[in-house]
DNA sequence: CTGAAAGCGCTAACAC
DNA sequence: GTGTTAGCGCTTTCAG
């Protein structure tokens, strides 16, 4: 730009008014900011990062579009771009070619982005025990943040949602209301959300001086047959449960619509719990109470973890987990 | 890198062999492929990038996160990210900080991305009449592509999903069903989208020399509620219908779920399409039946449109509507 | 066919 | 305080 030349200093100063205006004459730099404004001169993102070496992006690999309910990934991505942006950063999407969870080629692909600098780092979702692009991604040395924890694998930052805290709330929720008798719905043990969500209903109970038992805890795959297994079990049990706690809204979903079928009355009958807090929780009769993850400030807290090891921090990198929030609806409305 | 030296070359060689393998001769090329696998070397993005004065990103808005049944917008986005990769691209994130619509720090958004070259072109969604970001894009011309159509902007690359021809197939289902009496439920006019699935709905009337009525034709926002009040005209009908084309999911759900309510069993008493086959549709009892968008060959040729803009296509801008699927699910079960 | 030179737009380092 | 020099890593001229 000619910049310069309208305020009749060199390049230079126009660089410094920019960057370190202290370093300029009052005088001067308002006359180069005046010269700026009517050019509507703005510096290329491209030679400046060149030059400094960093290219103002995040890699994320947007989630295959599962055709699920649940849409806590989408909620996360659109509260990962604001906090980006708010830390100076842009969210630059990738997403494997393949099948779906082939992490093969995440891993790849992350590895292409990384040594063609065409990111700063990552963010990685839907993490699981002993996730190899973690593996990865610390042995490469490079700069990420997960969102969500993976067990066994190197130190590395990561923020996620303490699932355990979201089924303890929706226990002791369903103990005020008066319920001794509370079920788990839930998925098979083995991953890292899942496991977390089923120790936080046993903790509940524990804190109510209630007992465990294989009865009232039915696992299964994420999907409506499930929660209708699970009904069917419990209408034959000599003590059946009067409030159920499910680790996802389509568990809670596939148990609501069984019971009805079945003539059960969801919320008087049988309490029922969800979590996620997906858009259809809302939309079910009666409404589905369901806990819901706070995305914002874990897209804030992910973003300030990455950019701290973008920017080199030598701490050595931290997790935390943030609570979640029961939102209450007619689905655990106390007996009449 | 040193892959210059490691082959014996100069680093122009090694460029050449990357960009231009032709002009080199093969036995040196291979020495030189030789020496970049071994060192592993990747060009460099940012550099490269600054020299041809391309970024290779494009600029999205990523949607707010309506806190919606609809996924069409997710779905799409992880289409648009394949396509983009596909032809060489990367999907760039922003959003504007404020309010859900907020139109004009959108524009100011996309001005900045364009004068700081962060970008090189823009995929807009969700557009409307007279779209504010489309006249301004035209305004300063900048390449971009639409998904949706904008009715009277100037003209402009768009790709778009043909909603008359999604809710002609509807009628035209039911009306091979044996319906007669198809109903309308839909969104008051105003949107172009809403208009074009009325649009379509009254031309599969007329295909099948059926009457439209006002009685049959009902207007409201998108909600469960308009559905309910939709059900409880119809009862109160003297000839009511046996059918209803949705111009959602989320309407024919209210409709479905108010049905129930009253005893209507749907499929069987009430034959009812939603739009957009969100993924609560195959969750429903019936499953709904419902119009899906082909996102895939939407996203491939927005980003076809806008790569061939960004390449300085002198051609008038092309726009086209492609052809949607009715889903068929037990909503529409012909009467036993 | 290969090498040498120039420069994309910017800024850190060093003179003046 | 301000201007000059150099160079981020690459590729497109242009000679050899």
């Amino acid at each position: 730009m000619d910049v310069a030349r309208a305020a009749g200093v060199s390049r230079q100063t126009v660089s410094n008014v920019m960057n370190a205006p202290h370093l300029v004459r009052g005088a001067t730099r308002e006359r180069v900011e005046q010269a700026i404004a009517d050019l509507g001169y703005r510096p290329h993102q491209l030679a400046r990062n060149l030059r400094a070496r960093r290219t103002g992006s995040i890699g994320y690999r947007v989630p295959p579009s599962s055709d699920s309910i649940n849409s806590v990934l989408d909620r996360f991505l659109h509260a990962l771009t604001t906090a980006a942006h708010r830390a100076g950063y842009h969210i630059l999407l990738f997403t494997p070619e393949g099948g779906r969870d082939d992490l093969a080629a995440e891993i790849a692909m992350q590895a292409d982005l990384v040594h063609t600098s065409t990111v700063d780092g990552f963010v990685v979702s839907e993490t699981n025990y002993g996730d190899p692009r973690i593996v990865e991604l610390v042995g490469a040395g490079v700069p990420f943040a997960a969102f969500g924890r993976s067990g066994d694998t190197p130190a590395h930052a990561w923020v996620d949602v303490d699932g355990a805290a979201g089924t303890r709330q929706a226990v002791a929720h369903l103990v005020r209301a008066g319920h001794r008798r509370i079920a788990y719905l839930g998925w098979p043990d083995g991953s890292v959300s899942g496991d977390q969500r089923a120790a936080g209903y046993r903790e509940g109970l524990a804190a109510a001086g209630l007992e465990p038992s294989a009865e009232l805890d039915v696992r299964g795959p994420d999907g409506l047959a499930t929660g209708a297994r699970a009904l069917e079990g419990w209408l034959r049990a000599t003590d059946p449960p009067t409030a159920v706690v499910s680790s996802s809204d389509l568990l809670a979903l596939g148990l609501m619509k069984a019971a009805t079928a079945r003539g059960v009355r969801v919320g008087e009958d049988l309490a029922v719990t969800g979590f996620d807090d997906t858009p259809v929780a809302a939309l079910t009769s009666p409404p589905l109470t369901s806990v819901r993850q706070p995305l914002e400030a874990v897209a804030a807290r992910v973003v300030s973890l990455l950019a701290a090891r973008i920017d080199g921090d030598a701490e050595p990198p931290a997790g935390v987990a943030l609570e979640p929030e029961l939102i209450v609806r007619g689905s655990t409305d106390p007996p009449a």
